[in-house]
DNA sequence: GTGAAAGCGCTAACAT
DNA sequence: ATGTTAGCGCTTTCAC
């Protein structure tokens, strides 16, 4: 079991293998300047003690503390959970670690960027899908290490993204192409004041129906909190009690659209035959539900990110301001289908309850 | 933007106060030993030059690193996510840090074990979730550390996790208290050979049907991957192409649950009338799609685990060999019922394709 | 190709 | 209550 014996040191491992702690550094780094049977000596000796490597030591006169860190909202959804399973394996690789700052309340997130606990232990930082302020932005800037912006921008900052005003789009102009005119648009709140850019999304929503000649209705745009189920059935009754409800619900994350669906469906209200519903993700649990989306790859802006901050750890000007735009996909499934009245223009008499 | 400008030292802070090193650090380190006065002098100086202690230089002195490792076998699943959401507020709460690492095929779980990078870098390491052979297990007893078992058990070892054969009997239990006795059992597999316990949830699905003397039929136990559809939608079929299938399935886990009862609802087959299927876990997802579950709590795991891991790193001693053991509940809802046809012991003819 | 010596930034005795 | 001193374990000149 473990107990406080002391860990063998550099020392420990040079005198075994009887050579300077100096040569053992060199080996153990794999510089080229160790002769191939010294070499062999210092690892047969640092196996044979169990040795490892302090990196605080190294780090002390390196200047490099050999981890990435990460600010995140949450851990506890797909995105993240995809973009960090991605981002891990990869630092490691690399050799590095990955250290993890959750900020999942205002409290949390106040006291991150008043003591800024990453400084001085990470080499780069990568900030998650936070709707930041300009002010932490710029107390972000003066952290001494790189910063990369994922999952949303920072003007003149290294960002890695998707274009969600794209992607919102696309979710948009394919039920306007299926005959809906009355689209209904529902963002999520989270705890700690973080959007998954449900802002862009909404923009891209409302530019889609623009484009189309169709006036934007703010009663057709509905905050449902995903926290509590009702939240959502009553986000969900807000849109049926309307004059004129919609035919066709774009929710801003497929876990809601989910919801949304489920909710529609004990109301026995047929999805899609009475209302399509599409999400936004393709969450592992959209292809298993049918449910017509608009993929983002999570996995790929965390391996994008984790490359970017590697290079910028070697060398803090390349790729300074680099801005890195994924692309989305619609992704039709069985949630969308045309509205249950084919209806023209002008024609918006034709109502059903 | 950042730049590779010297960051300030204790020394700097110290000369700006007008005091020695040591009273910074004293007074950073809220050190009862420092005059108001002084104290005031030293925060004010660290505040202006925007100092921030290095930990690693600290904890080559101290010999305490600050951070607390943990290792999954991945992040992106809800147990992962709801685990370390509340596990990481916990230790920065405590001024620690997380540090994960990320074991997501057998190659990065062999170089892991191999070259053991949490030594010396750490003050504790919590598994989460692996099905660790003896000779991993033995390995990390040598890591210098505690070491604290999470989702599993290691006899002898600090371990917290939720009695799986308990709550699977639970599960089966409740079927067969529906009137069911043809009952198939659906595990999971990862990649990286980790189990969710899905071992210990089949014994407790077996133990289940014994005690109400039903035999066990190995045909009626499928392995399902969620990595992709087909699996499911062949392991689904194999179930409904027995000369008896089951009138009920209990799935490992909630997100195989989901997908199970879409692959049987796109069959036609209706659930639950026609076949009742139960999760374990009870996942967000779980009361969106008002799956019947057994609930466990991660965020409380996470939460047992980190306490512990701190009070093991202050006192190695205490609670070495502790195990917890966290409850599951029986979460009823609509996707079990009685099976179509009730069938008495001995009328096992009455059959229905 | 290898060793000796000088720190990296901090904390922990020990003085005062 | 504060300052002085001596390292923690490693890397990095600089000699050889």
């Amino acid at each position: 079991m473990s107990s406080a014996q002391r860990l063998p040191t550099m020392a420990d491992v040079a005198e075994r293998a009887g050579v300077s702690p100096s040569t053992v550094s060199r080996t153990l780094r794999g510089l080229p300047t160790v002769s191939p049977e010294v070499r062999a000596r210092v690892e047969k000796a640092a196996r044979e003690l169990n040795f490892a490597v302090s990196r605080q030591a190294a780090s002390l006169v390196t200047g490099k503390t050999g981890v990435v860190a990460v600010l995140v909202p949450t851990l506890n959804s797909w995105f993240m959970g995809s973009a960090l399973s991605s981002l891990g394996p990869l630092l490691r690789a690399a050799g590095m670690e990955l250290t993890v700052y959750v900020i999942s309340d205002m409290s949390e997130r106040t006291a991150f960027f008043e003591h800024l606990p990453a400084r001085r232990n990470a080499d780069a930082l990568a900030v998650f899908g936070f709707d930041l302020t300009d002010e932490e932005t710029v107390r972000l800037d003066d952290l001494g290490m790189p910063v990369i912006y994922v999952s949303q921008h920072a003007e003149g900052r290294p960002s890695v993204y998707v274009d969600d005003v794209d992607g919102a789009c696309k979710a948009t102009r394919h039920l306007l192409n299926l005959g809906h005119r009355r689209i209904a648009f529902a963002p999520t709140v989270g705890a700690s004041g973080f959007c998954f850019s449900s802002r862009e999304r909404l923009l891209g929503y409302r530019q889609a129906l623009t484009e189309a000649g169709i006036p934007i209705d703010d009663d057709l745009v509905v905050t449902m909190s995903l926290e509590d189920r009702r939240g959502i059935t009553q986000g969900v009754g807000k849109l049926l009690s309307l004059r004129e409800p919609p035919t066709a619900i774009f929710a801003e994350m497929d876990e809601l659209a989910i919801a949304i669906i489920h909710s529609l469906r004990k109301a026995r209200i047929q999805v899609p035959e009475r209302i399509s519903v599409i999400g936004f993700d393709d969450h592992q649990v959209a292809e298993w539900t049918d449910l017509s989306t608009v993929a983002q790859s999570p996995s790929d802006m965390g391996r994008l990110a984790g490359e970017l901050a590697l290079q910028l750890i070697q060398d803090s000007d390349t790729g300074h301001t680099r801005h890195i735009v994924l692309p989305t996909h619609l992704i039709p499934r069985g949630t969308t289908a045309p509205p249950p009245v084919p209806r023209r223009e002008g024609d918006s008499e034709d109502e059903r309850a």
